[in-house]
DNA sequence: CCGGGGTTTTAACTTAATTTAACGCTTATT
DNA sequence: AATAAGCGTTAAATTAAGTTAAAACCCCGG
């Protein structure tokens, strides 16, 4: 199941600037589409679902602003960047207040404009699995409530078996690292901490013997690695 | 009941610009706090409760990178803004990939700084219920007059009953750190505001008992979770 | 100024979660 | 095979949280 690339409307009505943004960004494997004006990418806003939206502020025929808010006016949500020529501040404030997310004042260079991009999709991004609910064998197991269900049977964990657990199903069938769980529910990676998980490891084990087809394994001197 | 003041980490050594921005923050009506290197920064993150960091790259004892890097590994979702002098990308780069929110090159003008913090602190804001009336489970629960109503039987609640909900209504379904409990409702950390809060956590544990759908977990270590 | 009812804090005790320690076994290295 | 480092398991020690009751506090009416 291959995602979809991201979609982004771009408005642009400079010729260069705009051809080498949506070559560099289609190069980066997005979708982007091009419009020249604020009137275009509007009416074409309306029909496609766009996942981010770049513009530039000074276009002929409906400005940026203009653009912007009547994006909002149909999106609450969706990610802005604004473009523009002058640094203007009073530009920046109203892009701002605009419900922009971000502003870039040209020239920029396409490295930060992409690092941008990336940084507003990973706030914007929603959570892999909100419901918490995954499947491991016959159990199946509730991150946010911090439970272990087997038939009727609910096990309850504590927070650091439950934190742990819920690394280990997100890396299921793939190795996760001793360090990274060290330091994502640990917060450091020391001898006692190491020690402190690896009788979580063995807790967790427990609790998961009940269903014979799983095996939690360690890969030597790398990490752990559930298998069901 | 009048809000507190959103709490801005300021971590920057040079003399000059941190008090301009700090008496701009402060004046804007924030709660900046101010750090003259990234060690100090740090150590005083894991103490307070802070709502937004601001970190210069450049600082002696620890530089920024480091700093962000170090909070990031405590709080995944607090925003980030970096501060630079020099504009290289590179370092733009870097501080996206390490979960920076922002960026801004200096010299920067604070009123762009102030719409950057504001764009930032809308995206990251909790939705506002002004009504101050809430659904858990079967219940409503009316902040304004502090009470708990189930069918048609009403519990009046005592205002710290009432003000510990509240912040726990307002973080359903996600963790409500107990620092900021016992600094926003008991405005000091303590052994024994800390007793005290487990006393109210039990007392509305008894409330929420007549719904048994609704789960209020202690997160060891770390907080309470009110599951809905 | 005093008393009483409700609220909040302190205290004492209990239970649970987590870390540390100890010891034995396994895997890599030479 | 010897050695060292990594891991497994169990139990003890430590620290956090849960519960209940008593003490202290606070505010209002008399």
């Amino acid at each position: 199941m291959s995602k979809n690339p991201t979609k982004i409307l771009l408005a642009e009505d400079d010729q260069n600037l705009s051809m080498l943004l949506k070559n560099y960004l289609d190069a980066k494997g997005f979708d982007a589409h091009l419009f020249k004006n604020g009137k275009e990418a509007f009416q074409n806003f309306k029909k496609g679902i766009y996942d981010l939206c770049i513009i530039d502020v000074m276009m002929p025929v409906k400005d940026g602003f203009t653009l912007a808010s009547e994006i909002r006016n149909e999106d609450q949500n969706i990610p802005i960047i604004f473009l523009t020529a002058k640094s203007m501040q009073d530009d920046i404030i109203k892009g701002f207040e605009l419900g922009g997310d971000d502003y870039l004042t040209k020239p920029f260079n396409m490295e930060e404009l992409m690092a941008r991009i990336t940084a507003i999709l990973k706030r914007t991004a929603r959570p892999e699995n909100p419901s918490g609910i995954y499947t491991i064998g016959k159990f199946k197991f509730d991150s946010n409530h911090q439970k272990l269900i087997l038939n009727e049977e609910e096990q309850k964990l504590t927070s650091k078996e439950n934190a742990l657990l819920t690394l280990l199903v997100e890396h299921k069938n793939d190795i996760l690292p001793r360090e990274k769980a060290l330091l994502e529910i640990w917060h450091d990676d020391s001898y006692f901490n190491a020690r402190s998980m690896d009788v979580y490891i063995t807790k967790i084990r427990k609790y998961l013997k009940k269903d014979p087809n799983i095996e939690l394994i360690n890969v030597h001197g790398t990490g752990f690695k559930l298998l069901a």
